[in-house]
Order: C-alpha cells, then structure tokens, then sequence
RNA sequence: GGGCGCUUAGCUCAGUUGGUUAGAGCGCAGCAUUCACAUUGCUGAGGUCACAGGUUCGAAUCCUGUAGCGCCCACCA
C-alpha cells in the first residue's frame, strides 16, 4: 500500500480524475445498464443543465448551479438509477448578436448592415463557437458529471426541426397569430423584446400641464403630443359630465387647430392630476388599449430610430431628446403650458440586455395567443383530462396548482401564479439575424409587398412549414421567408424534450421525460420555467420536471452583484485553481438554501480546501495503520466498535433524507462536521491507543476501513475529486470507480 | 399601488412539525511543535434570537402590530 503525499494537491489529480471518468463511459446511462450497474428497468432519474449562454464565460451563478446539479446527479447515480444529465449549451439571440455587434464596432468600425446578414451570422456563429469550447472546458473543470454524448445546442439543426415542429402546430391551432400591435422597440438594439425583458428605471423629470381646449392634461413626455386628438375622462367623472363620449371639440395645439374627439374609458384614474388624458396609441400602451376599445386612429409620431416624423412640423427627423426643450419652448409661446411640476419620479421602460430607453411602437409581430382555448387531445396532466378545451395560461397554473410541479422554495409558487395572472401574450418575433428564422414563407408572385398583405386567400396566405421551402407550393411562385428570428426562449422552452429527440419518438423520451428536476436561478423563473411548462404541457400534454429547485444569486462577500463595473467578479476558474474543484463546490453549497443569495469570499473556499486535506490525511493515517489489515478476516467487535458503527448508520439516514429534501446545505456541513470532527477528531484520537493494543487491533482496523469508506460514499456528490482519488487507495471489495459505487443507505427500507 | 421575503455571536449562516443551559464555520484570545494534517490540535471569550404586544405549562419557532433592508409584479397619463 502507497503512502499519501503529506498534503492533498488537487492541481496535480482533478484532470485526470475526471478523464477516468469520462472514459468509463457511465455518465452515459446506457453504459451503466450495459455494465450491471443500474438494472436495465431502473427507475431513471434525469435532468436537464440549463444551457449556459454563448456569450463568453461561465460565471459563479453557473459553478453553483453545476456543484448543486452533479450533488444531486451523482447521488442519485450512486443509488443506482438510470441516471441521465443532458449538457448544452443555448444561443441566446439577443445577448450573443449584442456582443458580437459590439466588438464589431469597437475592432472594425462596422454595423451588421454593413456585413450583410450571412456574413453577420458567420461572424456570430465564430463567436458562439469559440465560447462554446470554453464553457465545455469550465463546464468539465468542475467535475460535472453530463452525458457529453447527448450534448445539444438551442440552434442546432435537431433543435430547429423541433422549433418549427412547435411553431407550426401552435399556428395551426391558432395560438400563433400575426398582429399590428404595440410593442417595445429598442431602438438602438432596432428589435423588439418581450414584456418581461424589460427592465424598469426611476427618473426624476419634469411632469407639464398643458392647456388643451377647456381641459388641463398631464405629461412627462411632451414629444409625443404632437397627435393627440382624443380627450378621455372616466365615465363617472361629474366635473366632465357636460361632455359627451364621441362629442367633438376644435382647439389650438401645437401645430394649430385640431378637432379632437372625447373619449369615456373606465381605465382612466380620477384621482390622478385632473382626471383627463389625451392619448398617443402609437407609442404607450396604456393608450393602445384605450384605442382599441373604442376603434380610435393611431398615428405615428415617432420613427424607429426614435426621430420625429413629419407631424412634427417643424421639428420632424429631430431625435427626441433633443426635441423636447424645444417643444415645452414653443408650448410655452403658445401659452398651453399651465404649469410645470419639477419632482415628478417617471417609470421609464429600459432594455435589460444594453440598458437602452425602449420607445414603444406599433408592429406586425408574431405572438403567442394565451388566453385562445384549445383541445388537448391526450393529457398526462393532474386535473385536466384527456380532450379537455383549456388555455395555455391555464395550462401553465394547473400544472403547478395541481400539486404536480413542486416549486422550491415554495413561496414562488405564488409569485409564479402572480406573474401568470398579469400574462399578456407573448411576443416572439425578434429583428435579430441570430437565431431561429420563423418558418413563414409568403409567396410574392404578383404581390410585391407580401408581408405586409392581409392573406385573404389562395397562396397570399403565409405559408408554415417545418422543411425549408424553395417555391411556393400552390403555383411555384418564388417565396420570401419572413426576415424575423424567434425570441431565444421559444426554443429553450422546448428544451427537456428537445433534447430527447422531440419530435421523434425516441427511446429516451420515453425512459426520460418528463425529467426529474430542474434546477436553476429564480431570476428566469418566468422566461425559461413558465416557458417550458407551457411548451412541455402544450406539445406533450405533460409537466416538463416535477420539481423546480431555484437557486439565488452569487454575491460578494458584500453582499453586493458581482459586475463589471464594480470589479468584484471572481472566476470560478481561478478559484478551482487557487483551491481545488471540490473546495469551490463546497463554497457554493454550504450556506445556500434554495431560493437565497449566498455571499461567496475567498476565506470562505480556503477552509473547504483545508478541509479537503483534512479528508487527504485521514485517509493518509488510516494508510499508514493498515499494513496488517486483513478485509477478510473474522472480528469480533466492541462496544466502542459497534457505537462507531452506529453513529455512522444514524448520520448516513440523515444525510440521505437531507439530500432527498434539497436540503444540500445541511447535508454537506453535517458531513463537514462529521468527518472533521467526529471521525478524526474523536474517533481516529480514540483509535490510536486501541490500534496499539494487539487483541482490539484488528476489529478496530475493519471498522474504521468500513465507516471511512462509506464515508467517503457520503462525501463523494459534495467532493467528488478527492473522494474519487482517495478511493484508489483504501482496502478491500470495491469497484473501481467511486462514483458508480452503492450508496450506503437505503431510504424507505 | 399590490404581493413576497429577510432581521439569530464581530462576519457568513444553521436551528427540519414550539420542548431541557440557542449551534456551526470564519475571525478573535490563550496554550500545544518533529503526533496523519500548523492547510493542525486543545481551551476560551462572545448572543435580552430587530422592536412592542399576544397565544401557550413552555416561543428564535405560532398570531398581531412597528421599524429597517431586499425582491417581484403593475397600463398613474
């Protein structure tokens, strides 16, 4: 038997430890039916990583998330399942093509337009491609355990057959539909984005009284004023009851007489300023509404590049900032501004990827209808059966109501129902080159401006098709694709499923979906999770996972956002390097219940590294009084020896209900505490005169053996490198590979 | 405006359905030096469990209120 190095160097073991692993085959299920070690109708256990972005570089959200994730993998791998974790990696449309349009700029001047789209996509491809090979080595560096065998990308060429599979149906069923409807519109970005990727700010602005016609309205946004020709008061309003709805008014505003129209609407607040408003549905939602109701004219006054169209007289293809003095100036001449509120605090909408001002606009998009009832034809949902008409709003709250998705910690179930309640439908259209083409073809034999005809009849209809078309096939006439890309979750909403060869039949759809967990930050709680379950529960009748486990954010040790700007970003790569994979794990699970932030200092991954060479020691001391030690040999045991024994029993069915609550923090630290304090602190310091003593020697070697090894059992999912290289040495029946030994206790026996 | 959460030792956090003197790690103080490990061991100091009421034989734990911090949602023009 070797003698251990005096101290654990884990630079020097890591890599190869996790080569031997891999080349073992068994982070491949299949291998570990193949090989005897899961029965062949094992119950399976399967999740899914959530796929990093392609945008650069994990972060410490990622290793945390990756520590959490192969604890609970390799624990369930070592129980015995058919145990299947899928890697990828996910394009990320709008963050990706931000960044390589960034450095475009910044190295070559250029804009993607200058490029050309296919030129564009190239260069982002490159990119991606390049992040891609490094996440896959950080991803590695860890010491996750995925099956690189079943790898997927959100744009691959699998993942597209299933995005437009998806697409089609969706649109057949008529959830799919194509609308002129307001949208937030980046015009820097020069897409859309979705409701929720948007980030609001406060802003302290100048709030304006205007004179129009006999009543005063309120604004912070004089520039868009230009057109308003509705005055709208909440019908029950008694100072305005002298005014009829649909009476019409001529006054003077900005650019001369208008005639304007009233307007009586219940989503006006007569508490709020003078109780009237006028409305600009071109470029606020709130107002859009109110002009849909009523079937009111919407008028634009400002152009995508956020420049002021010709209504502005004077001051047209002026950018808006600037626009704005100059219009409270003539305002003022004209005398219509009463008066001006300086401390008014302004909710203004921002990007959340490139912090840019969102100026909301009119559009033909393509959306997601989810409130349109549908047939559900087959349903392994809880409470809703087979052939029952539903909504996918409702789909979403069944599933998560019924009890049949549970939601760690629990209280975001309820913010979960909130944010489901307040869903509007779901812009999916994107003006981004990066990503998946909507597959709509329109035909333009005779009909140049295609896209923008209504598709009454014949082959001006659209044209959904999951293959690539080349002509139309009605008359042959050549097709023009739709030119937007789909929002980046619809495909990663497809993702659990996708990723077992949906819209294939597969065997490993069948063995491993629905999967069993999802673990992920709580910050996309509604663009990825509720995403996947309406998808999962739409296309497959069927929950995408039964648990949800959320995970918080990684903080400083300031409790502060780990940034740029701020400088304090560690790297999980450092880290590792500095102190060991298992070190950093440890540093992420201890102290991080589910659904909280965990504050992450260097201190804190140090003492896990001297507590991995605590492990090393203990095991080189046990080395070092093994010469003689017999496995097999006949030992009859004291009550010392039987109370170690014992001790042990009682930690191993903690440890394994803790980890079958997710309550990995605890089960690590009581490890911790276990190893450290009692095994070597207590039990080793108590063993030595016992080693001593030649009648008591034997029985104490076997037990010590024994309750180390089965130790390190316990440990392995925490500390999977020290415990995998400390494995080689110790005595006695084994297999080779820690990782695909027993678990040594059975729950519910 | 609506909703949710947090507040326990200097710091980071446990405390699982209310039950004996409230725990851990780090840090701090003292002691120990060829013992598996100084990346160590032993000992110790340190808490009116945010505050005020209430329920209970018994409350860090349950209820009500207050304060501070944080998060989510929302069409106050």
């Amino acid at each position: 038997m070797a003698e251990l190095p005096k101290h654990y160097n884990p630079q020097e073991t890591e890599d190869a430890t996790y080569a031997r692993w891999e080349e073992s085959g068994y982070f491949n299920p299949d291998n570990l039916v193949k090989d005897g070690i899961a029965d062949k109708d094992a119950e399976a256990f399967s999740i899914v990583l959530p796929p990093p972005n392609v945008t650069g570089t994990l972060h410490m959200g990622h290793a945390a998330m990756l520590a959490i994730e192969d604890t609970l993998v390799r624990y369930h791998r070592m129980r015995g399942k058919r145990t299947l974790w899928v890697p990828g990696t996910d394009h990320a449309a709008i963050a990706t093509q931000t960044k390589v349009e960034k450095e475009l700029y910044k190295k070559e001047g250029s804009t993607r337009h200058d490029l050309g789209r296919e030129e564009f996509v190239k260069r982002v491809e490159a990119f991606a491609q390049e992040s891609h090979d490094t996440i896959v080595n950080q991803v590695r560096k860890m010491g996750s355990s995925v099956d690189w065998s079943r790898e997927a990308y959100t744009l691959d060429e699998a993942r597209n057959v299933a995005v437009r599979t998806a697409f089609k149906k969706m649109y057949d069923d008529g959830l799919i539909y194509r609308g002129r409807r307001i949208v937030n519109w980046d015009p820097r970005m020069q897409t859309t984005i979705s409701d929720d990727e948007i980030e609001w700010r406060e802003e302290r602005t100048n709030f304006y009284y205007l004179r129009y016609g006999p009543f005063t309205i309120a604004t912070a946004r004089p520039e868009t004023k230009f057109g308003d020709k509705y005055v709208v008061m909440h019908p029950d309003d008694k100072r305005y009851k002298e005014y009829q709805s649909g009476q019409k008014l001529t006054l003077e505003w900005i650019n001369g007489p208008v005639e304007a129209t009233v307007i009586k609407d219940e989503a006006i607040d007569m508490e709020l300023g003078t109780g009237v408003m006028t409305i600009t549905p071109w470029h606020d939602a709130t107002d859009f509404d109110i002009a849909e109701r009523h079937n009111l004219d919407a008028e634009q006054i400002i152009d995508e590049n956020g420049k002021l169209l010709s209504i502005a007289g004077e001051l047209a293809g002026m950018h808006i900032k600037k626009a704005r003095p100059l219009i409270v100036e003539k305002l003022k001449e004209k005398g219509l501004l009463e008066r001006v509120d300086e401390n008014y605090i302004h909710r203004i909408a921002t990007n959340s990827r490139g912090g840019e001002l969102i100026e909301p606009q009119i559009k033909q998009q393509w959306f997601v209808d989810v409130n349109k009832k549908f047939t559900l034809p087959t349903s392994n949902l809880k409470d809703i059966a087979d052939g029952a008409e539903v909504t996918l709003k409702k789909v979403m709250q069944m599933a998560v109501k019924s009890g049949q998705i549970e939601i760690l910690p629990d209280r975001f179930e309820k913010i979960y129902f909130h944010w489901i309640d307040n869903l509007r439908d779901w812009n999916i259209s994107r003006q981004l080159w990066y990503g998946h083409r909507i597959p709509v073809y329109y035909c333009t034999r005779g009909n140049s401006e295609a896209r923008s005809s209504n598709f009454e009849t014949g082959c001006q209809k659209p044209i959904v098709s999951i293959e690539e078309l080349n002509e139309c096939p009605n008359c042959k006439g050549p097709l023009e694709q739709d030119p937007d890309t789909l929002d980046t979750w619809f495909s990663s909403g497809l993702w659990t499923f996708s990723t077992l060869g949906w819209p294939e039949q597969t065997a490993d759809l069948d063995v491993y979906h629905p999967t069993n967990l999802l673990e992920t930050g709580y910050d996309i709680l509604f663009f990825w999770v509720a995403r996947m379950i309406l998808m999962s529960g739409y296309l497959l009748g069927d929950i995408p996972f039964s648990t949800v486990y959320l995970h918080g954010l990684v903080r400083d040790e300031a409790g502060r956002k780990m940034s740029k700007s701020l400088d304090n970003i560690i790297d999980p790569l450092t880290l590792i390097e500095k102190y060991g994979a298992d070190a950093t794990r440890l540093s992420l699970i201890i102290g991080a219940a589910p659904g909280s932030d965990v504050k992450l200092s260097e201190d804190k991954v140090r003492g896990y590294k001297n507590f991995t060479n605590k492990l090393w020691n203990i095991s080189r001391f046990l080395l070092m009084n093994m010469e003689d030690y017999d496995p097999g040999a006949a030992v009859s045991f004291s009550k010392d020896d039987r109370a170690i024994l014992d001790e042990f029993e009682k930690l191993a069915e903690e440890i394994t209900k803790d980890i079958e609550a997710y309550r990995l923090y605890l089960a690590a630290e009581k490890l911790y505490h276990y190893a450290w304090h009692t095994f070597a602190d207590t039990i080793l310091e108590a063993s030595k005169p016992v080693l001593q003593d030649e009648a008591a020697r034997a029985a104490r070697q076997h037990v010590l053996a024994t309750t180390w090894k089965n130790t390190l059992k316990l440990l392995h999912p925490f500390v999977p490198f020290v415990t995998e290289e400390l494995w080689r040495t110790m005595p006695g029946d084994k297999r080779d590979l820690l990782m695909v030994e027993t678990w040594p206790h059975q729950p519910h026996a």
